[in-house]
RNA sequence: GCGGGUGUAGCUCAGUUGGUUAGAGCGUCGGCCUGUCACGCCGAAGGUCGCGGGUUCGAGCCCCGUCACUCGCGCCA
């Protein structure tokens, strides 16, 4: 008796199958009609079968009106396809089913967007039609690489002594970070639950329970806008924790995880060895620009500021004069480039709110008449350099205020030669090497230097623990309130607050934050004492945190941990841009979900039984802050 | 909350300097076709040019407003 919906899937049957009897069921992905002869591709989750109906078959003329992604039961022979017919790039290309039988299990409508081909359709449709979409070959793989994923991880975390536990979803709101989602408490009218930002207490909480070694696939949940890179609402972490580990701990048993995890996936692009190169902040802020350094990027930015320093140039003179910085971006090749290059930088730097990107170019390759026009260069200086041999001649609009001496100053410091050129970002202290590492990353782009097909990791350490509010001109906790300062107790009672580190670190990956980490503050003193820093008093940290503070009174082990990111995991071995891409049913860039109608309102009677009266007029729309 | 981009057929897009009846491909529907595999060929239906207002003899095109989608800033320790 044959099985009443398939006897194979659709991506099954081979050639030595050829002559048995089979049924598959499956969705019509594509339908070829040639009059007295009909193909239907037949697609489930496995594969595809071609299905033929010759004339006078029975299911010939269901064949000719089934629409496409119905649902049909196709029963026949297996048969080999004819020399010249066989279909290479099909796993089952050398069979195909002759069907005595075509059943329809379920008729699709016409389709709102289309399963087959490569056609880009509208967010908001594939949104609405999520299920359809997920059909497609794309949206189907990324999903099943993203379960893989999370195996591979449960897999590596257990191997690595880790335990996985749930912690709750309905908790309390801790207000230390990203606004969070609230839940009226029926049976405590006018309280509330918060769903949690990360389950940061509770691991730690753990810890303190004796459990040595936590992780669990959690959900995290922030009402926050969102991003390309960031799901509105709620996100996967790998959340974990050890207890009675160094920094150095944590990272020699987490790199191996996820190093082993985007090998397992990379198919065929580099992953960089382990161990990862560990990179301080603050040398990351110089080198790169940024707390999250793209090192497929082979350019490192120089402070140049002090070549700059009672130089002629006098804007950049002014700058270095007043505590400003002058940082250079080196540009190798760059000479070669066209004028309209540089003002093309000039105009994208000024739409960033920089005053511009002046630069200069060394070589002497460059014509005579670029040379006096184009570069502005200054033919004085180009006769003396030449007398003394050295060919890196500086020009443009910069170098012709500078001496030969501070040109080859800079062009030494920058590691320049003859044809390469140097952007400069120069201004304020605070906002310069920010906007320096964005000339970096678009020097990069725009010069082809991203290294392709690899996957370079480094961890940023030694993040400082507060920061200057400039609103509020108060000292504030630059990151986790929770980290443990460098230096402990004595540190916060000695050294001046924005000088103090955190045992606090990231790992980043081609540019991206992929796992936010620290030792944390385990002993009650020091995290009053840190509190106190940012302006919070003992009895504020009491209140909000009072059940964690009180743990740590009664024996709590040295413990730190990390949380990487799974959805950004998936992004970057799915090689997608998009977070959406890699989440089974994701709300919108609004929050909502348009196949099933979230948020929603709720009808009076709910809102009775929980206490709650909306007395304000609903704002048309709140995207956030 | 703010800024950029987009909005023309069910979908993807074209639409010249503001000028006659807004086009193509895919899809849909009808017809032809026995070896295709994104089959092919013939034909048809399908449009509030997001919406509202303005300028103009005349607006898909210009201006103002608004809505939707999207990317970014703020925000996200």
């Amino acid at each position: 008796m044959m099985h009443a919906y398939r006897t194979h899937t659709c991506g099954a049957l081979r050639a030595a199958d050829a002559g048995s009897e089979a049924r598959l069921s499956g969705w019509v992905h594509a339908k070829r009609d040639h009059g007295g002869l009909k193909f239907i591709d037949l697609r489930d989750h496995y594969g595809m079968t071609q299905c033929v109906f010759p004339a006078g078959s029975p299911g010939f003329a269901a064949a000719e009106t089934v629409r496409p992604e119905s649902v049909i039961t196709v029963t026949g022979q297996v048969v080999p396809r004819e020399t010249g017919t066989v279909n290479p790039k099909l796993p089952t290309g050398e069979v195909e089913l002759r069907a005595a039988d075509l059943v329809v299990q379920s008729a699709a409508e016409v389709l709102p967007i289309q399963v087959a081909g490569e056609e880009k359709f509208p967010e908001d449709l594939r949104l609405k039609y999520r299920f359809l979409d997920l059909r497609r070959e794309k949206l189907h793989r990324n999903i099943m690489l993203r379960a893989g994923v999370i195996a591979s991880i449960r897999r590596r975390m257990i191997d690595a002594g880790f335990t996985e536990f749930q912690t709750p979803i309905l908790t309390a709101d801790s207000p230390e970070g990203a606004r969070a989602f609230l839940v009226p408490a029926r049976l405590h009218p006018g309280k509330f639950y918060a769903l949690p930002q990360a389950p940061q207490q509770f691991k730690q909480l753990a810890m303190v329970a004796g459990f040595d070694r936590y992780f669990q696939i959690a959900p995290c949940f922030r009402d926050e806008a969102s991003r390309a890179d960031r799901s509105p609402g709620e996100f996967y972490q790998l959340d974990f924790e050890m207890s009675y580990v160094t920094q150095e701990d944590v990272f020699a048993t987490i790199e191996p995880v996820i190093a082993g995890l985007f090998g397992e996936f990379a198919d065929g692009r580099a992953v960089m060895p382990t161990p990862w190169p560990r990179i301080a902040y603050d040398s990351a802020m110089l080198d790169y620009g940024s707390d999250k350094p793209d090192l497929r990027n082979p350019l490192k930015i120089a402070d140049v500021t002090r070549h700059f320093a009672g130089s002629g140039f006098g804007l950049f003179a002014r700058i270095a004069a007043s505590g400003g910085v002058v940082r250079a971006i080196p540009a190798p090749g760059g000479a070669s480039q066209p004028r309209s290059f540089f003002d093309k930088l000039n105009d994208w730097a000024k739409a960033e709110g920089a005053g511009g990107l002046g630069y200069i170019v060394f070589g002497d390759g460059l014509d005579a008449e670029r040379k006096r026009r184009d570069l502005q260069f200054n033919q004085a200086e180009l006769d003396r350099m030449a007398a003394k041999g050295d060919m890196r001649i500086g020009a443009g609009p910069i170098a012709r205020h500078m001496t030969a001496e501070q040109l080859v100053g800079i062009a030494d410091q920058c590691g320049l030669n003859s044809g390469d050129a140097v952007f400069f970002a120069a201004g304020k202290r605070d906002v310069t090497p920010k906007f320096a590492g964005l000339v970096r990353t678009r020097l990069g782009e725009e010069l082809g230097l991203i290294e392709k097909g690899a996957f370079r990791f480094c961890w940023i350490t030694d993040f400082p623990m507060y920061e200057l509010n400039e609103e509020t001109g108060q000292v504030d906790f630059s990151h986790n309130p929770f980290s443990m300062p460098q230096g402990g107790l004595d540190a916060l009672n000695s050294q001046d607050p924005l000088t103090i580190k955190a045992f606090q670190y990231d790992i980043v990956c081609n540019g991206a934050e992929l796992c936010s980490g620290a030792i944390r503050n385990h002993r009650p003193d020091i995290m009053i004492r840190a509190f106190a820093i940012a302006g919070h008093p003992p009895e504020e940290v009491e209140k909000r945190f009072g059940g964690m503070l009180n743990a740590f009174r009664y024996g709590a082990p040295p413990h730190g941990g990390a949380a990487p990111g799974i959805d950004r995991i998936v992004m970057l071995l799915a090689d997608e841009p998009n977070i959406r891409e890699v989440i089974l049913f994701p709300l919108n860039q609004q929050g909502e979900d348009l196949m099933m109608d979230a948020p929603a309102e709720v009808p009076s009677a709910r809102l009775k039984e929980l206490s709650l009266r909306l007395d304000l007029p609903p704002r048309p729309r709140a995207t956030g802050g």
